[in-house]
DNA sequence: GATGAATGAGCGTTCATTCAT
DNA sequence: GATGAATGAACGCTCATTCAT
């Protein structure tokens, strides 16, 4: 009963959308979005060009909801951090853990960064929203930490922003080193190796 | 250099090249490549539509001009440190203000680095001149230099590329910070302010 | 005609043609036929976007039903008056108070006028089928009216088709009135008054 | 020195945008503003689609300037007739001798015509436009001419709004035949003739 | 050299039509 | 029969590039 060759078309279940919003993300990372085409976003997703606007209204619209849903399950985990009441080092070395882990295994996060970073200009309601949602909270969480490490005589004196920021900045190197130029031949970067070893150096040049 | 007498509103065909690099570093760092308009580079510099096509054949070799020409004048500033043998941290700390006032002063960097973390896909051979050109050899100097703090006894044992990543990485951030959130109402970072703390935080951190 | 007992909120399939073809109408006379959505008029319907298909084989088919259902019942009445013998003025006024009633009572012969006009050179085949079946037997029979008034003495020398060209002239412009200038708050016109005014002056100028 | 064949670009006097409009209302009058392809629009004024887009900013405002554009030279001829003051009858015959004679020479008036019925739902503002600018101007016009007669003993009593109606419908009756009906192939309307017949007969019928 | 009107390939988006369910 | 997700041709509009002036 079965005709033969490829239907022309299949019914498929309810993830399409997060089909074409993980090509969406490839897409956009690797092209950016002015010189992305929906219509390799479709081929990718496996859909045809109007599928994808069965799901998303215009390109920008699947571009926001490219970035929004990026920030969703990251928030999370760093949240869940902030319960936790242990000593100083520990949580830092236990945050910077998470983090390295979570940049090395989700190739996600990377591309959204560079696209934040890349589009905040052109589109710069993305680049709030992330700021609202992800750096501003992540970044204040750690400004928080430090000040309790100084408050506890575990740290020096110093403008907590700031050694939160030497400590958060290798993480973007190393994430924007893997995106620009390993894909040139540039010489890997561990992740892991190169934060572990960065938040010791900070721990250590933070002591009083 | 300019010939006494000269008016210096009237516009020499010498300098054109120049204003077009400088408008379309403008354009290109606020749209990035693809959403770049070649009419809008004339408008900023000045000069007709046509005119762009006069100096250089088409956008992408006006991008490629772009980029390239931002890494002569700083490459020469870095290898001239090389020459000075200084003690290690006294070179560090000359060599991290030089950077920082760098990037607070000179704003075009700023730019070049977003649109060659940007376009590297899109233009690999841009990243990879930038690798070669500017950050291989800074990273190579920088872990070089580290090389010899850890034989001299400075500097503890560790991996000396990623100290200098660790060095590197808050001037990174700063930098796109300064591009993509402080347009959007965020939180100004005092460049050179992060960056003296960070270097005297490693540096101790670095110590055996 | 409907089976006693039938709740008459339940859709039976055999209405669905005149259902589906009444929104044709409705949205066609809105939109034109080039700016209507089948999927506007299946709304309208009360039926999926495919059913319109299982009766109609395309848009175009559609389009062509809408407007040559509305001959039938039209012609009907027309051609009714041709039996009756009467005066010649009476006659003119009974044709004119029943066309003056239709057009005021039934609002979908305006937009299929319109519609005829408007996309007689996308669809000649329409506008060749409206005449034939439509315009030129109801123009031929006021022209044959009119020269038997003629014979008889009743009409004064000149082209009947213009005295019946001259009759018909208003009740298109009031009709186009409404669908045109009404809309968008013009004065609007009492039908029925202005061709009863009409036709009286026209009696007395066609007179000897 | 001329080369051979023919120049891929030629500048051409400012009449540009005339060419284009008058193309673009051919298309339009052919197809309808939906149907019309931007396209179609160029190759008839001889230019490419791009250029098209250096003078118009949109689609619809090439349609808006098509129709607007058409208002201007009819107005200031219809309003020249308001400062002669002549006897009733024979300025009425000389307004409608000039209009028979207009809409004969002028066959852009007739496509104008016609796509403000047809797209009056899609454009109102252009309704209002041309009901603003043309109709309500002409039929007040006519109005005031018809209650001066009547005021003169001339004009017998009856609705002068409607007597006006009366003596232009048959003006549209044979514009949109010539539109609708002569393409295809139904008997051709002397549109002066015709309306000096109905002039007569109007005239006739409106005395005391 | 310098200009900017003109070109036309390319892409975002729509929607008539199809067909697996 | 009915549905509506999916398709893909078509078209509005943009903008890098050209070239007559």
């Amino acid at each position: 009963m079965l005709p033969p060759g490829e239907p022309k078309f299949r019914r498929r279940p309810a993830d399409r959308p997060e089909e074409i919003l993980a090509a969406a993300l490839e897409v956009f990372a690797e092209r950016g979005f002015a010189a992305a085409r929906v219509e390799e976003v479709a081929r990718r997703a496996g859909v045809s060009k109007g599928a994808v606007y069965l799901y998303f209204e215009t390109k920008e619209a699947l571009f926001r909801a490219v970035v929004t849903q990026s920030i969703a399950p990251n928030l999370n985990q760093v949240i869940g951090l902030t319960a936790v009441e242990v000593p100083f080092e520990s949580t830092v070395r236990a945050v910077f853990t998470m983090i390295s882990q979570r940049m090395a295994s989700d190739w996600r996060m990377s591309g959204v960064i560079k696209l934040v970073i890349a589009e905040s200009r052109n589109q710069p309601e993305l680049a709030r929203i992330w700021h609202e949602a992800m750096i501003a909270p992540a970044l204040g969480l750690a400004s928080r930490l430090i000040e309790a490490g100084q408050r506890q005589g575990a740290v020096r004196h110093g403008d907590a922003r700031y050694f939160a920021m030497g400590l958060m900045g290798p993480v973007l190197l190393s994430t924007l080193w893997r995106e620009t130029f390993e894909p040139i031949g540039a010489e890997p970067v561990q992740i892991d190796r190169l934060i572990a070893q960065h938040v010791e150096t900070c721990l250590k040049g933070m002591r009083p």
